[in-house]
DNA sequence: CCATTTTTGAACCAATTGTTCCATAATCAT
DNA sequence: ATGATTATGGAACAATTGGTTCAAAAATGG
């Protein structure tokens, strides 16, 4: 079996602290004294477990990806067809209040952040949002295929037009906007995609 | 006339750097020191002129809205209608690949960055991006008065759907989409907007 | 020459940055 | 129990952070 002194932390629960933590102050406003205390771990078991503060952001920002696009694809099947799922998608983001949400989403702020810069950060965080775009891709073909989306419009800029409206519903609810408001806002977006 | 040694920099321009610095690198992360060197002054003559980071930032903040208004309200008025505007707006916003339009909107930047915080700096950015907002109200209006804008929709959600477009937009482009792509997703935008 | 103001550069501050290292602690295998 | 192995706690690290203060030099107007 394992040989030496157990692990006294989990690290996913590690991991999930750190998330948080990054998501509320960005990558480099986030001090490793912030990720200590979020993650109720010793300096020397962080570095250890994560190696750096930089390795640390990575595996966050990729754990953060995995979990949403696994949450996207189960709402995705749970939907009855593509152009609801986007329905869906979209008026819960303009409807949830939550703490959480106000946050907007650590892809997108860590992609505004870290900007154009050429470091590995910068660089997951571009491609991560990507990945988001591929994945809204795929979403709508199959919308096409069924008719709820114009057939002749070309599907990556379709996906890219999603991956904007989401930034932008995001940035919407930070700055204060009423449910109201933003469901109005969802208003415009599906009928510029239909 | 003045008493005593005049200054040596122009005032206007250094805070021009100090604009730029805050672009590119966001407010925490952009560091005196450089500060220092892309206004190119000297430590006491940084603080005796604009009083300290807070400061700095908060003046470049306001410069930059007050510019960026000046600008729309200008461009506004050179437009036939309204509707031209709107149109012209986006589509220039999605056509232009300077270095500068990469960098994003400095406003929408800082309030993603800043996000929920209760910081004098936080509640200017928030602050200024309601102000471009409430230009946008006005325009929405002028289309609705000519009818290039349904009257039956709520100026309000509009305008914020507009601001909410154009931070988008900024985010397609430090992506990296390219100028067809943007068009495109511009043509989504006023599709949905009319 | 004097008063006034800016500039320069250094020094200093306390606090924070990310990181490294070492002794200690806790486990397993022998 | 002993030794190997791994984790932990905490001190200590050097560098940098934003901010302040000081003294001396420089450049203007009166």
């Amino acid at each position: 079996m394992t040989i030496g002194r157990p692990l006294q932390h989990q690290p996913e629960a590690a991991l999930k602290a750190a998330i948080q933590t990054f998501w509320r102050y960005g990558y480099y406003h986030t001090s490793m004294r912030d990720l200590l205390d979020a993650m109720a771990l010793s300096r020397s078991s962080l570095y250890q477990a994560f190696g750096n503060k930089e390795a640390l952001f990575l595996l966050a920002l990729n754990n953060y990806r995995d979990e949403l696009l696994a949450n996207l694809a189960e709402k995705l099947k749970a939907s009855p067809n593509a152009w609801s799922f986007i329905d869906q998608l979209l008026t819960s983001a303009a409807d949830t209040q939550s703490e959480q949400a106000s946050l907007g989403c650590l892809l997108f702020n860590s992609a505004t952040e870290l900007g154009g810069e050429d470091s590995l950060p910068a660089q997951t965080a571009r491609d991560s949002v990507a990945k988001v775009t591929a994945f809204f891709y795929d979403v709508i073909e199959r919308a096409q295929r069924v008719g709820s989306i114009d057939a002749s419009r070309d599907p990556k800029s379709a996906a890219q037009f999603l991956t904007f409206s989401m930034s932008g519903l995001r940035l919407l609810m930070k700055s204060g906007a009423s449910k109201q408001e933003a469901q109005q806002t969802v208003g415009y977006i599906l009928r510029g995609l239909a």
